[in-house]
DNA sequence: GCGTTGCATTGATCAATGTCAACGACAGCG
DNA sequence: CGCTGTCGTTGACATTGATCAATGCAACGC
């Protein structure tokens, strides 16, 4: 029966990100300019819960995600947050030529970042048109998965949501264990995933124990969770609420 | 009493967009490129129904629109299709540099679009490092707007997103008249519009009576709608999700 | 050891919304 | 003119999820 739905399709197609823009940033530089790159760059160790960037000093510093996983925050005035992105290796954070990012960055785990002084990084992007040119195209890519994201997590039911945060979450983390079955690890508390996921902690627990109920994962503890099969996880994110016919126009 | 919610404060300060990109760029570029550019350029009328883009053709063509509004849709084998985003004047479409875009672009109303080669387009951006970083700015907008709509259309009620959405049209499209009062002139079916906030037409249906009990608009048609209480308005789309107390780490 | 605290989980209830069905308005067409 | 299909709306009902409350569990401090 359940050939895959339409959403379901498109996860599968998705997110699979493996980009590592460093790497290729620093491979369209001159040797010497990469070189003084990265002598600019201080490796900075961050434990879970630690801030890395509040809004207001954001301008002075890009990172880039070596270990861990970060959470770009969205904070207001009465103290409420709001998570609107992860972060995770190969990313990079940290807006550059004007205004600073709205956002906090959080460590939700334990962290590495290469932390590179913003100016300094933004006199190499303008010197280097390839480099640059390279960084637009990453944003091009970011977009798009925005508007993807977008997509997965306006699925309508929280069992829908949750299969397919996990679901880029193992894409992106890759996770999977050679051998063993694969472990994804879930960096966020039951009410940070639930608030992320437009939902209620109750609500995730009961989705969390469903899927494992049939079968799909094994919740180890509530931060580590077995795919048992993906496929069906996959499956899982679909129950659509796209438009239907209309199709139709082609044969009418 | 209603002290702004959360995401309503958000709204206030956020999407108003008030670009016009194609005009800084080709205020950025030395005349007689920018005059070549305009050259290259061909004025297309649609009328609404009509695809401006497949898939796959996408990449021929960068597309600038100024009247009107399109659609960003993805489609499925399957025939279902989802819309993405809403392009609205000033905004450009077409992607550049790589790969073509996964959206097919439609209109919903009728609409004017400006059309560039996109390798021309391309090739003035990387002569013209000005205006490529201006470029690379507004994509880094583009990416923040995403994520700020991610926040708003993740209001939980169906009356909440419907007041997101109608508060960011309104500030996108600048359906202001001199004198009279406000009228939002939504170019969506119910249904289309229904999916796009992730509800079912009856719900959306019933939000907008609400909405009118509510004394904050009035509907004129079911494509136009007076809005009587902006404030009210964004009030509306509070009712907020977000995590609440923790900010007493401070003090803790 | 024992209370305390934070978090996940579970259960019971109720509000929100999806679902099914029907109706009226309207447009296109024979 | 009436037939037919589409669309928005409305109502009744079923399902989902938010809310409120309680329990269990583990970490920590006393």
């Amino acid at each position: 029966m359940p050939e895959p739905t339409t959403t379901a399709v498109l996860l599968k197609a998705s997110v699979s990100h493996g980009n590592g823009l460093l790497e290729k940033l620093l491979d369209a530089l001159p040797p010497e300019v990469a070189e003084s790159l990265l002598s600019q760059a201080t490796l900075r160790e961050v434990t879970a819960g630690e801030t890395i960037l509040e809004r207001a000093i954001h301008s002075g510093v890009v990172g880039y995600v070596m270990v861990g996983t970060l959470a770009m925050v969205q904070t207001f005035e009465d103290g409420k947050k709001h998570i609107v992105g992860l972060l995770v290796p190969t990313d990079i954070f940290g807006r550059l030529f004007d205004g600073p990012s709205n956002y906090r960055i959080e460590a939700l785990s334990a962290a590495q970042i290469l932390s590179f002084p913003r100016a300094f990084f933004e006199d190499v992007l303008r010197n280097n048109p390839a480099a640059e040119r390279m960084f637009l195209v990453h944003l091009l890519d970011e977009v798009d998965a925005a508007r993807e994201w977008l997509l997965l997590i306006s699925g309508r039911k929280a069992v829908n949501r949750l299969a397919s945060f996990l679901t880029i979450l193992a894409r992106r983390s890759k996770f999977k264990q050679m051998g063993g079955p694969t472990v994804a690890r879930v960096p966020l508390s039951r009410k940070e995933l639930a608030q992320y996921l437009g939902a209620r902690p109750e609500t995730l627990s009961r989705a969390f124990h469903e899927l494992e109920g049939r079968g799909i994962l094994r919740i180890v503890d509530p931060y580590h969770f077995e795919i048992l099969d993906e496929d069906a996880l996959i499956e899982a994110s679909g129950d659509d609420l796209t438009l239907d016919e209309d199709q139709d126009r082609i044969r009418a």
